[in-house]
DNA sequence: TTATAATTTCAGTAATTGCTGAAAATTAAG
DNA sequence: CTTAATTTTCAGCAATTACTGAAATTATAA
């Protein structure tokens, strides 16, 4: 197994992208050596193409199968373990932005409610409340959006996208207007809006 | 200076996780500790409540500042520099939005963009080809779209959050029923739908 | 100016994280 | 079962990243 070098140029970028993540370089090296691999891969044949000890790969893939990335199977007359990420992007996607909720934005959630929750003793501790109060309204919105959204199917997200962009042309209009009512809107020519507008 | 439990919690918090995303411990909990912060603090004042030296605070400031998330301002009569966190929270999501597609996504697009360019001398590089083009793919679309819909103010960017949960409704509902036409949809009692339906 | 307060830089060191090879554990074939 | 192939674990070492104190720089007040 021989790095192309195009494979070679995705792979080290992904190696530095992980780093920047708390993922570590290793493990983004393996996950964009699999992504552009048509064939599932063994862990030997990672350890040579990337250079890394087989141990290390071991750890990689188990990191990786942690965040629920790479799909493990066996091939036919081998009892080796071959691994491959899932072909969809869209699901990759999907399962990324899972893992990272689960991992990191539920449980600042939890700890803003918790900090929400006792009575502030003394003036600075009611300011910080209004502070976490903020974060944790904007992004407990944003995730419960953000979760209705990311599990539609490819198909259903790309329309959605398109009717993000334009449904936003249609509320800076409305902020230009000055006019908070629905009236100047709704007369726009060719427009069907929804109505939340 | 001197935490209170509250602030605590939630400083500790915020190095933690800052240190799941590349961002060291130290500023995560400098730029914790401003958002909760009523006033301005000085970086002696900063080194103090989370007992770090002087100078490693003044890296932190230097980093935060890098990614345009602290002000600066003077107060009168006094030489020292204070800092601290802008108040609107979504102005905060903004510019840490517009920092991190800068310093992550552009580069990787642009990555991606010139792998795409170079001719395919071999089956496996057409292949990985064809995984870079679905990444780049997926990559643009949802930051052209982010990149569209980010910009907005806070209340348009509520309204739109409430829309796209509502408009996903109405996307599964056709789903369900396995048509692909509009005169089904566009039949739903109450509903008002653009034109992409 | 000059003096002094404030901030930044940076070399050295501490702490953390990453990686390896050897050994242990697991799996499956015979 | 026994044996051999494969994978995982982990102690020890390597590399990287974080942090500090001292020195250098910058800014401001007198």
């Amino acid at each position: 197994m021989n790095l192309t070098p195009l494979a070679q140029s995705f792979v080290l970028h992904f190696g530095e992208m992980g780093s920047r993540w708390g993922i570590n370089r290793t493990v983004g090296q393996i996950y964009a050596l699999l992504f552009v691999s048509e064939k599932p891969l063994n862990a030997d044949e990672i350890a040579e193409a990337l250079a890394f000890s087989r141990s290390n790969v071991s750890m990689g893939l188990k990191e990786l199968d942690s965040w629920r990335l790479v799909r493990l199977q066996h091939l036919p007359g081998d009892r080796r373990e071959y691994f491959s990420a899932p072909e969809d992007v869209w699901a990759i996607f999907r399962t990324l932005a899972d893992e990272r909720r689960k991992r990191e934005i539920d449980p600042t959630l939890s700890m803003l409610r918790d900090a929400l929750l006792v009575a502030p003793t003394n003036p600075q501790d009611a300011f910080a409340q209004k502070r976490m109060g903020d974060m944790h309204e904007l992004i407990e919105l944003v995730t419960d959006w953000f979760s209705d959204v990311q599990r539609l199917d490819e198909q259903t997200l790309r329309q959605l996208m398109k009717l993000g962009a334009k449904a936003q042309k249609f509320l800076e209009f409305k902020e230009k207007l000055g006019l908070g009512g629905r009236k100047a809107v709704a007369s726009l020519p060719g427009s069907q809006l929804p109505a939340e507008f």
